[in-house]
DNA sequence: GTCTATAATTTGATAGAC
DNA sequence: GTCTATCAAATTATAGAC
């Protein structure tokens, strides 16, 4: 699933590389045409207009984490190894390749971007804090709190992660992510 | 000090409004020139190239916050004091015109920049996790940590605040950023 | 300082042949 | 599906008159 089959596949990847590099708007089809070895008249044959294109890279980028992620109320799977693995998600982005998550900077550009855009990114940062308040939920000092209390403790923590992204890509140091996330860990936010 | 008096000085007004909210890619000299009643080579009369005119913007944003944030060490102001001073700057800037801190949407932009903006943009988070470092390390928590420890909380204390901002925009809710905060009051993050 | 005029390039997007 | 050709608009930037 979600593997390069076709040129539309990778013409996704591609923007997608762009999009966490530069922004929605530091990029343009003809960017993506030469590296797709095709003309940019055939990207708009697969991708009508640059927002189809944009709110298509955000829906798959999202579907991958949700089923990477899988269902927060897993049994075989601890709150810990969850919020780790989740966590890890928004570190490999960085890591793997020095950029940053698409939410991210999609979530910077917000007011620039085109309405179907805009709802993904909205979507996104729904789905991500219900599916960590479901994990807080099920910690020891988790079942006592309110569904509130647990919704702002996820947004909390994914407003960490992004923003902890964040400075440690404008310092060129991973590390300045992982002390962030340490310091996290110290003070028992994160189960 | 800083206040509009000359064509130059509405032009960076404009063009910090514009930066906070589509990013740096998302207007034009044209725009400017067009809200200042001016024409656009009259812009590049006072910046000549957009660099520089970012470059200034960032300049001028970071001078003005530490201006405001004043003595890291005054013995007058409490711990306690400055630390809200230093949410309260960035609730501010949501608040009052639901935009973005100018250096939160740069950061996420951070590749797309020119150097000149880039180098404005690290400088501001070295300055200001430092200034948030020396404030820590007054506390009673504080007084025993090393500075490494200390930057890596204060670090931690920005990146929520710049993540807190964003999934708020993205959100249309202010109210997400004061959970967030809130959240880092009870959990004494904050002192 | 501001203007007109314009250069040189890039952008998103379309029409129609193959 | 991809191409050539092209459009209309926008972009950063400069030259030179007032």
């Amino acid at each position: 699933m979600y593997q390069v089959t076709g040129k539309s596949a990778e013409i996704l990847d591609l923007a997608e590389r762009h999009v966490r590099t530069v922004g929605y708007n530091g990029f343009s089809f003809r960017d993506l045409a030469s590296e797709a070895g095709i003309k940019s008249a055939s990207v708009h044959y697969h991708f009508p207009t640059k927002g189809n294109l944009g709110a298509a890279v955000a829906r798959r980028y999202a579907d991958r984490f949700f089923e990477i992620m899988g269902d927060p109320l897993n049994p075989k799977k601890s709150p810990r190894i969850l919020t780790e693995a989740f966590i890890g998600a928004f570190r490999g982005a960085l890591n793997e390749d020095g950029r940053m998550c698409l939410f991210c900077i999609l979530g910077a550009e917000f007011a620039a971007l085109p309405p179907e855009v805009q709802h993904e990114v909205r979507s996104f940062f729904n789905k991500s804090s219900e599916w960590l308040a479901q994990v807080l939920g099920r910690t020891a000092t988790g079942t006592a709190a309110s569904d509130a209390e647990l919704k702002a403790r996820a947004r909390s923590i994914i407003a960490c992660l992004e923003g902890a992204m964040m400075v440690a890509r404008a310092n060129d140091q991973l590390s300045i992510f992982d002390d962030i996330v340490g310091h996290l860990r110290r003070a028992h936010v994160v189960p």
